[in-house]
DNA sequence: ACAAAAGTGTTCCGCCTACACCCATGC
DNA sequence: GCATGGGTGTAGGCGGAACACTTTTGT
């Protein structure tokens, strides 16, 4: 943070927030994406997004973007920053820098259409990997480097509970895990990893009735942000584990 | 990233990067400090950093203030973005947002003025959490948060080495590690966890003699970037181990 | 010979995996 | 009863912590 009265070459760049919204629905990883309606990449698909204004925090930003153009209310959702990016030819319009955020929720009532009357979609991450969907901008590179750092988050922290719509059950808390990382997990011991795990989940001591089965007890989100120990992917998988998703 | 032709407030803003440079040196960790010339916060010491200029990418602008202020090559650091501060508050002038990024590296040669004559200088860590010095601006949130990460990131990937310079032997990243924790290793236990890594440490072949003792075998740094498994701060404590920096 | 630091061997214990088994529900 | 998913018990094995021990140097 230099004044350099000298060389004011300092540009005044114009920042947006981009949000990059995971979810699981359907057995799949789910990311929400907008169509554009306006020049550049116009009819193509981007992450929701827009302008920081004059004043507002960072923060605020993703928010008030979240409300606007997805209609979803931000403050049940897990929201950290990503990273921001900054390559200057990253914006046809000029020198814009974004400053990306991830979201982790639950599957959502419905994404409603935003204020502008843009679609906001549930996509599968899947097809945009393959490459079957093509991302405007360079958000192509935020949403891998969101979903890594995703799957990296789920060994280390409690943030999987995110996705789920408390009260949830155990088993609901396995499928997000099996999603994002594409394998399957040993049930008995995923359990006795996560009810160990101190402060991660508080017994509810109420219980839901699926079709068919034993009721599952149900759990709300503990007050513990970091797990320890972690959880790691490569160790308990258990036999016959498709690969869901295709890593890198 | 949304274009509202409609609602233009949308903020052009002033950019910086400030770095956080970390060494470890004299058996403490230090972070590269300069003092400010002008208003605001003059006299009093901050991270080096300036504005991005028109075009220029995150990355470079980071690289061209660490070679401008502090006379360090940057090219044999590590560097990584470590996040983006926007509060609109955050600085008198008005609305500048910055990109703080961490960076380690080996005990300088010696951190030479910048060009603009400030002194740049290596200060311990402790000195600024006992609040013996206080930074400018919100330096002190982005100094915090930046020692947690590098903490979190010896257990979980390689970095550590960084703070080498090549070659070096296992007894001193065994230090780098004790003194970033604050902790004391069992030195046995520790060599054979990182020895054991696959692609963290390549060994040269050469060894270094001390002035006492056995000559210990010199390595280099390995392709791997993440460490599994990782190296956990709460395990392998050695007993009477001193806590040298406050935590938190 | 002794001190000091590098490096190896070995025991013990805890935890984690794998899988068998029991429980509670709907049909 | 039987199928289905929830939940518990347990044996075996792997790996890590603790620490004794050996090696290689300088004085």
């Amino acid at each position: 943070m230099t004044e350099r009265a000298s060389t004011r070459d300092h540009a005044r760049v114009a920042v947006t927030v981009d949000l990059l919204i995971f979810t699981v629905r359907q057995g799949a990883l789910h990311v929400l994406l907008i169509e554009r309606g306006h020049a550049p990449f116009e009819g193509q698909v981007a992450l929701p997004g827009g302008y920081v204004r004059t004043g507002e925090h960072l923060d605020a930003a993703a928010l008030r973007e979240l409300r606007e153009e997805t209609g979803i209310d931000g403050s049940r959702l897990h929201l950290e920053q990503l990273r921001t990016y900054g390559d200057p030819d990253r914006d046809p319009r000029g020198r814009v820098i974004t400053v990306a955020y991830l979201a982790l929720g639950p599957d959502m009532p419905a994404a409603q259409a935003g204020t502008d009357a843009r679609h906001a979609e549930w996509t599968p991450v899947k097809a945009i990997l393959e490459g079957r969907i093509n991302l405007a901008f360079d958000h192509e590179v935020i949403l891998r480097e969101g979903l890594e750092r995703a799957r990296f988050q789920l060994e280390y922290t409690t943030v999987a509970a995110a996705f789920c719509t408390e009260p949830f059950t155990i088993a609901e808390l396995r499928h997000i895990y099996e999603v994002v990382w594409g394998l399957t997990l040993d049930a008995s011991n995923f359990r006795r990893k996560v009810t160990g795990a101190h402060g991660f989940l508080i017994p509810t001591g109420k219980h839901r009735t699926q079709e068919i089965g034993r009721p599952a007890a149900l759990y709300r989100r503990g007050p513990a942000q970091l797990l320890s120990p972690p959880l790691l992917r490569s160790s308990d998988v258990h036999r016959s584990s498709p690969n869901l998703l295709v890593l890198h």
